[in-house]
Parts: C-alpha cells; structure tokens; sequence
DNA sequence: GCCAACGTTGGC
DNA sequence: GCCAACGTTGGC
C-alpha cells in the first residue's frame, strides 16, 4: 500500500508554516479539529509517512507553503478534556475520546507559494477539494495528480 | 469585518 | 427524524 496524500489547512494567526517550521524537530500535533469528517480522515486515512500540503487560510493570499508529513497517526487530542481550551468538549468521555489528532512534521517549503488563485485557475486541479465551493474542511484527501501539480507550480520536485 | 455556505443542535 | 435556529468557517 503507498502512501497517501492530503491537505490540511491552518489560519496562519493560530498555527502558521513558520510556527511549525520553528517546532521542535519541525513536527507539532494537529489538535483541535473538531469535524467529524476531518476526524475521519485522520483516524481512518492518515499513515504514518503519508504526504501533506500545508496550506493558509483566512490570509491574503489563501495559499498552499508547504510540504510535510504525517510522523504520528490518530491519538486523542487532549484539548477536548481542558473546560480552559477554546476546543473543549463536554461531551466528549475519557474512555471514548471523541476527538484525535495526528503529529506531522514540516519537510520542505515552497519556493513559490500556489495561492487559492492559482489553483483555481488550474483546470487539472478543478476537482480539488480545496476548490469546491463551501468547502470547509481543515483535513482533505488529494490524489497524486493533483499533488504533483501543486508541488510542480510550487517549484518542488514531485519527489517531496 | 461581511456574509454565504455549511455542520450541529434540539424542540417537536 | 424533521428542520429552524444557531454557531463556525473562510474567501473576499
């Protein structure tokens, strides 16, 4: 089974490129997501190794800065335990932990950043789910032949 | 900061 | 189990 390869989306205001950049071993754990569908696809879909594009939201612009990998699969995200956690969760119990996180770690930056516009404007990315209109999602699937076209307008050899 | 689109909640 | 109200997301 190879690799898989996703999204996952961050407002630089809260957790930017830099601050994971800046990590300790360049990885930090990816807490706080309280979607179930994002969920999912951490618990069900992220492996260790797999690939995932860093991107900004909520900035100008929009855009994906870089390339990093999943280096710890799902565990319970103990922010949905602390009532002092913007991310609290009343509901969720100890020993049926509601919501996980993955760590992943920074490997490379792009040395253009593709912004939303770019994507958009790419008509072998119109099925990103990135691009989707009203889509939200902090946690995506990409197929590999959109991460190699992102990677590729970014400047990074498909390799990363 | 606005607001459209979306997901969740809870009364019925 | 419907669906209106509400809170959140995120491009603009």
């Amino acid at each position: 089974m190879s690799r898989r390869l996703w999204l996952v989306k961050s407002e630089p205001s809260e957790f930017s490129w830099a601050d994971l950049w800046a990590s300790p071993g360049r990885r930090t754990c990816w807490d706080g997501v309280r979607n179930y569908q994002a969920r999912n696809f951490m618990r069900d879909g992220m492996r260790v190794g797999d690939g995932v594009l860093f991107a900004h939201s909520r900035t100008d612009p929009p855009a994906v800065v870089g390339v990093a990998e999943v280096c710890r699969e799902a565990y319970p995200d103990p922010t949905q335990f602390d009532p002092a956690d913007p991310h609290f969760d009343a509901k969720s119990e100890r020993d049926a932990p509601r919501w996980v996180m993955v760590d992943i770690r920074a490997r490379e930056a792009f040395p253009s950043p593709v912004s939303l516009t770019e994507i958009r404007a790419n008509s072998k990315l119109a099925r990103m789910a990135l691009v989707q209109r009203g889509q939200r999602l902090s946690v995506q699937p990409v197929t590999p032949a959109q991460w190699r076209e992102v990677l590729r307008m970014g400047g990074l050899d498909a390799h990363a």
